[in-house]
DNA sequence: TCCAGAGTAGACCGATTTGTCTACTCAAGG
DNA sequence: CCTTGAGTAGACAAATCGGTCTACTCTGGA
């Protein structure tokens, strides 16, 4: 008021950061949720994480639910982008689905950046705070789950697989995936993703034979 | 004070109900717990749920942690007590081991009253709300899921089979048991039990020939 | 008979929760 | 120039949180 406020950095801020507070504030909230937990975490502590004004988060989102919802869509996407792209680097059909666990591997072991220090699934652990299995929370980690499968079973079309038979084989693959991320997350087994690319193996060598 | 309390029903409760109050905040406590999330519930609704005092929650627990940790400790005895006599039910050795995914079926199919309507496994939904590794909630979940595992290890010795080979296949058994809790829970796959018991055979079957 | 232990009901505490609101700044576009 | 939208800082509200405490009742055993 009284002072003038030093001028310095006049325009260098105008749209250079591209992350606007929408997405800081997602990507801030996703990291505490992911850590500590949805519920422990309150608003106030989004809000002094990330700098920002609490009328500006409510400008964003409606409720806190609101912007979990959204913090779903952004691991959803960053998850599955980083996901396909393991699997697309792979090559392609039966093999390259077992890709897959060597990046589940590298995933538990903390070898990619992008998805931040492992701390389980953040879809199981939401599932976890949102029993009711007709809430929105607890939907949108299904459909995530199912999204999975559904690029597996593509991958494994690709290679000539019937829609029917690579179906049934992601199913299987699934299972040992969320089998391996529990075994790593709960018990600490952090080899539990070569364990799992054993098993999946055979699974995939017998449908080899079919 | 001044009328005098009717005195129906004189000594029938005199330890007629062998559930004492702190039995009933345990038990009270883990349906919610297990309903609905632990930090989702606060103190003052198990207290109206049970219809217990506040001071007598306090006379028995120091903390709302120190009652959740008796509640992982009754949780775990009735799931492992359950367990382990399906298996015992099954008979001895590797077969018997595969009782264990009819177990999951049906308790993933609301078959099993003592295990309350299923709701994915407790100790999953403790370590995704108490993510720290070292705290001693996640830790307690851990030693339940090593405590299985150890079961079936032993069982499958039992049959013969040398303790190194048993820790194997157990090992390969529950990562398989978490997948299908997850695939049951997250994905509302009902079937999964009956999916992974189809992979459990073949991982018996082939240490049938070791 | 009296005392101790377990129980009840519920007021109370300070901290924290989600969410609203006022008063203000700043930058971009018509 | 002037409006508008996005932003800030932070007071505020109502509810709820975990936990303490007082005053009381009841029962069993010494």
């Amino acid at each position: 008021m009284l002072s003038t406020s030093v001028n310095i950095i006049p325009v260098l801020n105008a749209k250079a950061e591209l992350m606007d507070k929408r997405q800081q504030l997602i990507s801030t909230a996703f990291t505490l949720f992911y850590q500590q937990g949805i519920h422990a975490v309150g608003i106030n502590l989004i809000l002094d994480t990330s700098g920002i004004a609490k009328k500006t988060l409510y400008h964003h989102f409606a409720t806190k639910e609101d912007l979990l919802l959204a913090v779903l869509e952004y691991r959803d996407s960053v998850f599955r982008d980083w996901l396909a792209s393991r699997l697309r680097q792979a090559g392609s059909g039966r093999i390259a689905s077992l890709a897959l666990f060597d990046a589940l591997d590298d995933w538990f072991n903390d070898r990619v950046a992008v998805l931040q220090p492992f701390a389980g699934c953040f879809f199981i652990n939401c599932c976890a705070e949102f029993g009711d299995v007709t809430h929105p929370v607890h939907r949108h980690c299904a459909r995530h789950k199912a999204d999975i499968q559904a690029l597996l079973s593509e991958l494994l079309q690709q290679d000539g697989m019937s829609y029917q038979q690579a179906s049934a084989v992601a199913a299987r693959l699934c299972l040992l995936k969320e089998g391996a991320i529990v075994q790593a997350y709960v018990c600490g087994e952090l080899e539990a993703a070569k364990l799992a690319k054993s098993l999946a193996m055979e699974i995939v060598k017998g449908a080899d034979i079919n």
